[in-house]
DNA sequence: GGCTACATTTAGATCGTTCCAATCAGCGGA
DNA sequence: TCCGCTGATTGGAACGATCTAAATGTAGCC
């Protein structure tokens, strides 16, 4: 609970050595950093010189401290090595940055455990919120016993799982995954498709559960059949999917066009195509998800789903902070939209 | 320097709380919560009882103010959104949490006047040491404005412009980039090519022109000639280096292969050749420097220089933290090796 | 001179923790 | 009975800032 590793930090200017210099009190030095009307100018000016003189650095913990405030915000985020994150904590950094908070940053790698206990160990540092992007399959009671039902927190990209507690005033901001699939699904559809299958991710994951929601609504909206050999399962990266690229191709009829999961896998599925000597973007329709910075230059140009990362970073962060400014507010949930990005993967289909 | 855009936060539970309750002193508590023998069993477990009932939440801004330690290390990046920096960010933030700090991010956009303002702010914070990755650009007299000489600091992957002051202490990590290069450019050259280009990256890049070196290194060592016109100068982007894939082939004799600033300027190349009917791995070699997860999966796979960065920020973290533990130890500099992986994009010279 | 009004400054308590020195109970030995 | 010793506990002063209420000086006015 408090485990001792810390160390010692090197002896540091304190208000009172400015002030004990200019022959003020600690109080007036004070003011005078915080930019008070009530200091005179001539005292401001001689306070000042010995702030800089000295070298003089606020501090922040001190203040936080006396004030009982806080000025930092935490953001836990499941897997920053991934690209999508990163710019996402890019975002989020860079509107808690502008709003005069720092970003306390935690990664759980996907581990639920892991995921307590680092939460448990940023609370301590006494954030004003937190942004959580939760482990696969992290429970409510988790989060909860590590937070309490207080914190101002912001779920971002996944629900929890298990009971929320109804007194805690959680937001969430989620991207429209269901909406998007039905997009891409649906500009198959119009292109000329017929049979289309939905390549890619796992079950488990929510996110690949509500696109292939999405993808099933259209194809039943479409009055197109839903053959359960064209759900294809694969782990969300291109060797993965580049090695499943044959269950599509194991029995007649074989789609024309696929939907995948997200970018990486429609890009392992483009290496899996041209390894079956089948062009993708001229034999084989194919959309992803995320737009990713390789889509716009794959070959053929990738068809997908603009997440825009970094403004769901601002957005998350801004979310956060209006929580802050009214705590009592009834708790909100935010989809963000996504945006189709039609580019050549997504050709109309052979004319046999 | 203090501008108040802080947000008050809810009561906590102190310790004068539990002690209150437990009708022991607030001191007894301190020490049952840092597991001091001196307790007496059965009060440890009436306080220790209460601390759970009430839950209590360590206040370590409080704590550290008190002992004067720190218990935060303070990572700045100038780009978080390459997935470069955010696997080091990962495995800084790992590193970091195991040693039982914390790790307060800021990110720069390689801006060196946001470098300024974002360590500014990150000191007054009270970080126990620093790891930054400078902006391009950035000089030693800004940092130095910013955080004095005493703060702890590590720079990776760049040096600082203009003059280190001897007397501060800081650390270096550097990647190996001109072995690197050399040891791309060596395993062409053992593959029979004779005509060698430089492809991509800016001169005004540090770690571009160390790269550039370590190719000039191996030329020179094998007697070949370095044309000027076999330097192509280009934007670290894909899309960039695609479209100066013709200054390779302007005027005869053309090169064989290309050792590439890194992987995005060489898969970018790779599609320009494409695009001129030239096929990468067949006719032409390629290498890149970084391994990024594409390089694995491209087509053909990439000859590339692993920099685990990953390792890199586990490595920089435990340089720092090494740092604490000696204060006044001269300053160190370390080189991280990269290792080249031999791939399919390497190819021997056609056989004219 | 005595009064109010205004501009500036400040002493001292406080935030939640840790540290130091002091206290206290109990017990055994001289 | 007195002394020293050990084990357990504690009061109060820090840490570096802020806040409150009160003090100080200085004019202006009758």
């Amino acid at each position: 609970m408090a485990t001792d590793n810390t160390h010692p930090v090197h002896r540091k200017i304190t208000l009172n050595d400015i002030a004990r210099e200019c022959a003020v009190s600690r109080a007036t030095v004070s003011l005078v950093l915080r930019g008070s009307p009530l200091v005179n100018t001539r005292t401001r000016a001689r306070v000042e010189e010995e702030l800089r003189r000295q070298g003089y650095v606020y501090n922040r913990a001190a203040a936080n401290l006396r004030r009982r405030t806080s000025s930092s915000i935490a953001l836990v985020l499941n897997d920053l090595a991934n690209p999508f994150f990163a710019e996402f904590a890019a975002g989020v950094d860079a509107a808690v940055g502008d709003a005069g908070f720092v970003t306390l940053l935690g990664c759980t790698s996907e581990s639920p455990a892991r995921e307590q206990a680092v939460l448990g160990s940023l609370i301590e540092h006494g954030p004003a919120g937190i942004i959580l992007s939760p482990a696969e399959h992290s429970g409510a009671e988790h989060v909860l016993a590590a937070l309490g039902a207080r914190m101002p927190l912001l779920l971002f990209n996944r629900e929890l799982g298990g009971d929320l507690p109804e007194y805690a005033h959680w937001d969430l901001l989620m991207l429209d995954n269901q909406r998007g699939a039905r997009l891409a699904t649906e500009h198959l559809i119009a292109q000329g498709h017929r049979r289309i299958a939905f390549f890619g991710g796992h079950g488990d994951s929510s996110s690949c559960r509500q696109r292939h929601a999405g993808y099933v609504e259209a194809m039943q909206a479409a009055g197109l059949p839903i053959e359960p050999r064209w759900r294809v399962e694969c782990a969300p990266t291109r060797l993965d999917a580049a090695s499943r690229t044959a269950a599509l191709f194991a029995t007649a009829p074989v789609p024309t066009a696929a939907v995948c999961y997200n970018d990486a896998v429609a890009l392992g599925l483009m290496l899996g195509l041209y390894q079956r000597g089948v062009q993708p973007g001229r034999d084989f329709a194919i959309t992803g998800f995320d737009d990713i910075a390789e889509a716009a230059v794959s070959m053929p140009s990738l068809t997908t789903l603009s997440t825009t990362p970094r403004e769901r970073g601002r957005q998350a962060a801004e979310l956060l902070l209006q929580r802050l400014r009214e705590p009592a507010a009834s708790s909100h949930r935010s989809i963000a939209p996504v945006k189709l990005m039609v580019r050549d993967s997504s050709c109309p289909p052979p004319t046999a």
